[in-house]
DNA sequence: TTACTTTACACAATCGATTGTGTCGACAAG
DNA sequence: CTTGTCGACACAATCGATTGTGTAAAGTAA
């Protein structure tokens, strides 16, 4: 009948694990007391707590979190749904979530939707029926409507999205300011001496590359600059499509002097294209990337980007999340926080003539990398 | 006395999720029932097979995994213990485990380890008593003995190590083979009209570097060429011995014609040092270099190196691990699986005269990128 | 019609931990 | 000596699903 017997014929091999019961039995007292004396609770004795305290060390006792987990209703797991795990920026922001949560002595399951509703849904599924206490979404990028995790909320799940967020101020949100990005790299350019500042901008149905677009837009007003639309590439933040961006830059009757690409991987195309086309970086070009790609230090000259914060975003992120789970009852107002970015000043949009001071501007206020 | 009340006041906004007794209420019937109909065992008539399947439909039932894996004793959850979840490797092998383990219907709890051995104990310790139904670990630098693995086969809880893995044949491991790697990329570099061939090594201590190391010489030794120890130089794999590396090497009597580098880093601190000195890659010196990081397709010339298949890692490592799974009771005799490099061949090492030829020939067993 | 199978389902124990309520003894106040 | 109080622990129900065994009804064979 039970799957497992006790004093089984492998036991010597295969030990089962201790139980609250085996250390009861030993001890002569009832569960309740091995129970409570391990909860510290107040009604066992100091004598019998340092007893049972012993035994459950002598006996490398676990407790069974899924027995715990099962009869309190809440387990110690949190829940984990990204697009998938590769490039840079997941696999940190999950490294974070996973520190912090360890830190708060919950473990963490990761599932992927690979971009995909579907499976996003099933994602979604798979965490209600491993019991987990909250969970963490990035949505899929095909995910255009979101009832599917109004499942969670009737179970009274607490969720918070990171980076890939539902707009509004009914749910709990970790983003990165991208607009204070797009902004604070557009002025450094304007620093430099740029006075034609185009931007590589990427899908506008994603925030983050409205917002990077509206930085722009507002550091160019603060100049005085004109918004010129003609200025504007849309691009999916591919490297073909910077190395192309560039060529159609240059065929206008006054090409600019500086770009400001949405994507490290864009701006690494236009690079290189400018290096075909004879063009010095940062001097005749300079140029800035955005997202802070393992790759932006590797070039020559490196490429100045904005970082993510990838871990911050994940601790944050988990902050908020263990909120509401301790806040569990009451009524918990929903937050939305914003992460400041930071500009990493390198390079590819160092003009030489500044360089001396713009690279004191620049130490003052974010990590310079050569 | 129970932590949530059925029919609480909360309950048209906290609705509590619906369990087999719900259903069994709900059709009169009684749990058994509605178990082994959605289990679909035999001693269940198909008519009342249809009708529970159909409310569970209706009522989105969902089942509890906690509960069923208490009462089975297994747990539908994989545990990975990772140093770290950065950079190219961890996080690839880790999309892998998690795309095959969803497939098998397994969700996976992933812990990092930091590259502390303690905190892989307690990592061990914290799958332990998740009740998780098997562990994948790669190892952290700092772990030398591997004792508290014990716990885990004494609790009878499968184990397959992957990348960095503890040796011996009585346990379950999947590797990629170095020395294979090693090989070809050597084989290549002689290939290309090379006949001083370099290396650059890493720890020796670390079987990796040691198995990249013997290919390189085995390919040596098949070319009838000499092992010199002069032309190995041994480093950490960082990027400025790189370039150290390649002055030591210049200022031989008689200079090296190319690099096999154990690594992406070093390969690179190389490649931008022979530029320094005003040497022509691959034209004057060819590299290869070993882990295909990002930035390998971002440098000019792209850099040759070699895959390490990071995702059918992680893909072959489940594999292993759910038959150990699915065999318990009878003994699994323990495996090794070492999984086949692939060379890319890219511009760092492709000799211009050879080019179109070497090009074609690589085109034909290895993914070649521009 | 009697005896024997099958079919189809119910009963109840069980996994391991938690917790409201009950109980027993000691000790103090009256 | 009695009633009250408090400390320290036991009883037993419970979380949700699983499963060996029991059993009533229906069907088959003799």
């Amino acid at each position: 009948m039970a799957p497992r017997k006790k004093n089984a014929p492998d036991a010597a091999t295969t030990s089962s694990p201790v139980s609250m019961a085996d250390l009861a039995r030993e001890l002569n007292v009832s569960m309740t007391t091995i129970s409570r004396a391990l909860s510290d609770h107040f009604s066992i004795g100091p004598a019998m707590k340092q007893k049972v305290l012993k035994l459950a060390k002598k006996y490398n006792y676990q407790p069974n979190h899924m027995a715990s987990a099962l009869r309190k209703g809440k387990s110690k797991l949190l829940g984990i749904v990204v697009p998938y795990i590769e490039g840079r920026f997941f696999p940190s922001v999950v490294h974070g979530i996973e520190t912090a949560a360890s830190k708060a002595g919950y473990n963490v399951i990761i599932c992927q939707s690979n971009e995909d509703v579907a499976q996003e849904r099933r994602n979604l599924d798979s965490l209600l029926s491993a019991q987990v206490a909250g969970v963490l979404v990035s949505l899929s990028r095909t995910t255009l409507d979101h009832k599917h995790f109004d499942k969670l909320r009737s179970r009274g799940l607490p969720l918070v999205y990171f980076d890939r967020v539902v707009e509004g101020d009914n749910v709990n949100t970790v983003v990165l300011d991208d607009r204070e990005g797009g902004y604070l790299s557009t002025r450094h350019l304007l620093a430099q001496g740029c006075r034609r500042v185009a931007h590589f901008a990427g899908p506008q149905h994603l925030n983050i590359y409205r917002n990077r677009r509206q930085g722009y837009f507002d550091a160019l007003r603060e100049a005085g600059l004109p918004e010129d639309e003609s200025m504007v590439i849309y691009t999916d933040m591919l490297q073909e499509q910077g190395a192309a961006g560039l060529r159609q830059l240059l065929a206008l009757p006054n090409p600019p002097d500086a770009i400001f690409s949405a994507g490290d991987y864009c701006a690494l195309g236009a690079m290189q294209e400018a290096r075909r086309q004879g063009l010095r970086v940062p001097e005749d070009l300079a140029i800035a990337g955005f997202s802070n790609e393992a790759f932006t230090v590797v070039t020559e000259p490196n490429i100045t980007t904005v970082d993510q914060r990838c871990e911050e975003m994940g601790q944050a992120a988990v902050r908020l999340l263990l909120e509401v789970i301790d806040s569990k009852g009451e009524s918990f107002t929903p937050r939305q926080v914003a992460l400041r970015p930071e500009l990493l000043v390198r390079g590819s949009s160092l003009r030489p003539a500044l360089a001396p001071v713009a690279k004191k501007m620049a130490a003052s206020r974010a990590k310079t990398v050569g």
